[in-house]
DNA sequence: TTTTTCTCGATAAAAATTTCTCGATTGGCA
DNA sequence: TGCCAATCGAGAAATTTTTATCGAGAAAAA
């Protein structure tokens, strides 16, 4: 397999649907699994899925299959989940919080070690078993623990500052929650999940159905 | 614009960043705004910003850029966030609840009038000043209240049947976080929000810093 | 007024991604 | 054993998306 142009990001993007699907077949007991099935089962095409797997690095035998374990962990692998990175949070609002309790977290390649906030209200008190701590003990713990990823689930106006925190501290990548682009440099990978850009696909689909955007007539005057 | 084959997906995944830099610029009073200074503050090449703009169809100026409150009002209005859909919400838990508290929702396009939960704990109950009503409420509350919208942040094991009861009660639009690829009838919109895929992208990038991917050796053997 | 400079808008080129096609391999079955 | 059907894997084609190019218009400067 090629990756000297590295790996196309909507393909990295459907692996963690196959991982959750071979799991739950691995779970079944299920020993072999053909494109064909996962295509079925997700709504995707066999070739690309077979594309998509070529990089995971497993071997298909025709008429068969993958063998469902090897393909697990080869996905896993690929992915980096089998060898969990720690990570810190900034930010522990509702999203912030909805993370912290998202017990698949660290099934998936990440585990929250602790959590920063600014608010006194919040500061070493427990959010789900994690401790929330005052801003100024980030970048010693960051460095203390070597941690790598940090993900910052802070209003817009804070985003820059508390990555340029991150990136003083020693983080390496920031899962971005926030609606603005970060200044970063580029040793630092940064990973934007923009809810509402999703919501702005479903709202504005569901809108065209019920006027359909049509091409404007032309102005005979 | 010519709509025949609707608006790339990338496009419309675009145009809330716009949007939300754009409600900056109009709060700090700015009249007009260039692709390029758009395209310096969000990272994008100003081309690509000019042909999404061109889809909320609003003109610019040469030498002037675009009016920032036209510019804005046709991105909203384009993304059909100026007449705020109803949405309901099914799974209070942590994602939910986070959700439920997103203060922001309904200025983009969506105001969750209800939720649902199948525990008796939180049934009848407010999170964020919205009611949890125990699932048997939900066909008769979507019909009445003429509701197009439902989001899903139940666990993967519920989704389909929930998403079921959903389309049986007339929902036309689903914002999916359960990492399953729902199965609906074409007339119903489904959009899945993973928050694993993008946490796929962050961690294999990341992986592949420490050590980068290679072309294996031929193993002349 | 004339020139210069900047920016839009449209078109064209390039790159990335998805889909299609085909041959090769393997297991099941007569 | 020999044929058939299913599946992988690789390469080609088609599509989609991004990036580059160029001309025209408008403001600012000379």
């Amino acid at each position: 397999m090629d990756f000297s142009q590295g790996v196309p990001e909507p393909t990295l993007r459907r692996l963690p649907t196959y991982c959750h699907f071979l799991r739950r077949l691995a779970q079944d007991g299920a020993d072999v699994v053909s494109c064909r099935q996962i295509g079925d089962a997700l709504h995707l095409d066999p070739t690309q899925i077979r594309k998509d797997l070529a990089y995971a690095g497993v071997a298909g035998r025709p008429k068969v299959g993958y063998p469902v374990p090897e393909l697990l962990a080869g996905v896993e692998n690929f992915l980096g989940w089998n060898n969990t990175q720690q990570a810190i949070l900034v930010g522990a609002g509702s999203l912030g919080t909805a993370l912290l309790g998202y017990k698949a977290m660290d099934r998936n390649g990440v585990r929250i070690v602790a959590a920063f906030d600014t608010s006194p209200d919040k500061t070493f008190q427990a959010i789900h078993q994690v401790k929330v701590l005052p801003m100024r003990k980030l970048v010693d713990l960051v460095g203390r623990m070597q941690i790598h990823v940090g993900i910052l689930t802070v209003p817009a106006e804070s985003a820059q500052t508390v990555c340029d925190l991150m990136v003083q501290a020693g983080i390496r990548a920031i899962w971005n929650f926030a609606p603005v682009a970060l200044k970063v440099p580029d040793t630092v990978i940064v990973q934007n999940e923009n809810l509402f850009s999703s919501l702005a696909v479903l709202s504005s689909r569901l809108q065209s159905t019920f006027q359909p955007r049509t091409l404007p007539e032309e102005d005979p005057s």
